[in-house]
DNA sequence: CGCCATCTTGACAATAGTCAAGTCGGGTGG
DNA sequence: CCACCCGACTTGACTATTGTCAAGATGGCG
């Protein structure tokens, strides 16, 4: 079984045997974790990045009044603040959706594979612009969209996503998540998903059964939801210039400083 | 006049003079923006990224409705979108909304600067970092609170963040946005800005004369909109490592790889 | 002086939230 | 094997926040 994380890596750059290796070691430490845990609190200053190798986790924010946002969604393949030793302490929380295969590394793994390995580099960046952007068009679509454009765009998005690294079947995924969790991601009561979900089947745009999705016509509920995903950056980018040097010009350039 | 960007990163992370040169010397080329004109627009694949050094601008999304979407805010000091060449094409705008003094930077130049800069490198990882902790924050806004707490929450957010750069005056700064803007930005319409701001105004919580802003009690308009600074990160975390190790290490442990 | 963008106001409509009750279904323990 | 329990889902009635439309006031600037 492949190594989803790597996958995706390998959509954005081109990853050479001895890059693979490297990730290959840097993930081979697995962990088990329960539905329903958090990975890293919010306050924690963790020694530790996650990746989800398989099950679903999000990124969340507990609020005063005692409710929860979900600002993001971890898939397989998908990395969560690996770069987050920078700054003195999380402002949110990552948590397991369901049980969860996930691979932690040291901060300073992560340090040495985005400074050895130019590649590595440019993957891990492009991880981050693009979670970046997704929550750019969350921004908008909370904002402007109604609640039903809004949970009808976030299933498009859900679709491709996991389209990416495989874990699709035809028209079909699953999304385990309750419509309390999708509530607290659309911004809205978890009545009026309810009410939502039904327009959306009743319109034909979706077909649900447990937490399985159908879509009938993909074509339909992207028109209807007004989905583009240009902000996935899903295209490889490979040809662009890399963002680093090879480590041999950098050192060359400093033998040259004071 | 000292330049804001330098000052900035400078809160981040221990600059040195060799540092600090560097900076300025790839800040140098300067270029007077009228207000209201786009510096990139969506679909670019753009060879510069900028630096704002005096006035405000904005990121922000075409809808198809013909709406905009703001979705975050360029103050003194800030610059956008400094790796989006790892990006094919820019899925947003950047447009100022006051007349600008900007610093247009080669992305080579600053491939370079975060090559050879170690500091600086981490400096501007931080302020990707923050980017992001923003628009968590104002998903959350968006999707939780009502409109005067949203809008409220806002002025605070600028508040400090244009008193990290100094450009405020006591209790009072200069906001030179319009309501529709303010209204692109929250989500909600213009009319209802309207609305709010006279709530906040009759409550007393802020004071406004053309585009000048008065608190005249700043704990008072925190604790409405339950404004907490945290995920600004203001406090410098010079004391965390750094995430980039000095040359010197990564050459030694280069040598010794396969 | 007059234009134009901005701001303001009121009436009305619509979307979405809240409350409260009830149904469904899977898992657990007797 | 059955009864119960609990979380998830559903429904209806009512409320309230916010959007839309349309018109008018204000004020800087040429």
């Amino acid at each position: 079984m492949t190594n989803l994380f790597i996958k995706k890596l390998e959509l954005r750059a081109q990853l050479s045997d001895r890059d693979r290796r490297a990730l290959e070691q840097a993930t081979a430490k697995v962990v088990q974790v329960d539905a329903h845990r958090d990975l890293i609190s919010q306050g924690d200053a963790p020694e530790h990045a996650f990746i989800v190798l398989d099950g679903f986790a999000c990124r969340y924010k507990l609020l005063p009044d005692g409710g929860r946002s979900i600002v993001a969604y971890l898939i397989p393949g998908d990395g969560c603040d690996l770069h987050a030793s920078i700054l003195n302490q999380m402002v949110h929380s990552i948590g397991t959706l369901t049980p969860c295969r996930v691979a932690a590394i040291p901060y300073r793994t992560i340090k040495a594979l985005a400074a050895y390995h130019p590649n590595i580099y440019q993957a891990l960046w492009w991880s981050v612009l693009v979670d970046e952007a997704i929550l750019q068009e969350w921004l908008v679509g909370v904002g402007r969209r109604s609640a039903d454009k809004q949970v009808a765009h976030f299933l498009c998005e859900m679709m491709v996503r996991l389209e990416v690294v495989g874990i699709i079947q035809g028209n079909s995924y699953n999304l385990p998540i309750t419509q309390s969790e999708l509530a607290d991601t659309a911004g809205i009561s978890h009545v009026h998903v309810n009410r939502v979900l039904q327009n959306l089947r009743h319109a034909g745009l979706i077909d649900q059964k447990w937490r399985k999705l159908h879509i009938p016509d993909i074509r339909a509920l992207k028109d209807f939801a007004g989905f583009a995903p240009d902000y996935l950056h899903l295209r490889p980018n490979i040809s662009r210039e890399g963002f680093i040097e090879p480590l041999t010009d950098i050192a060359k350039a400093q033998l040259g400083e004071p």
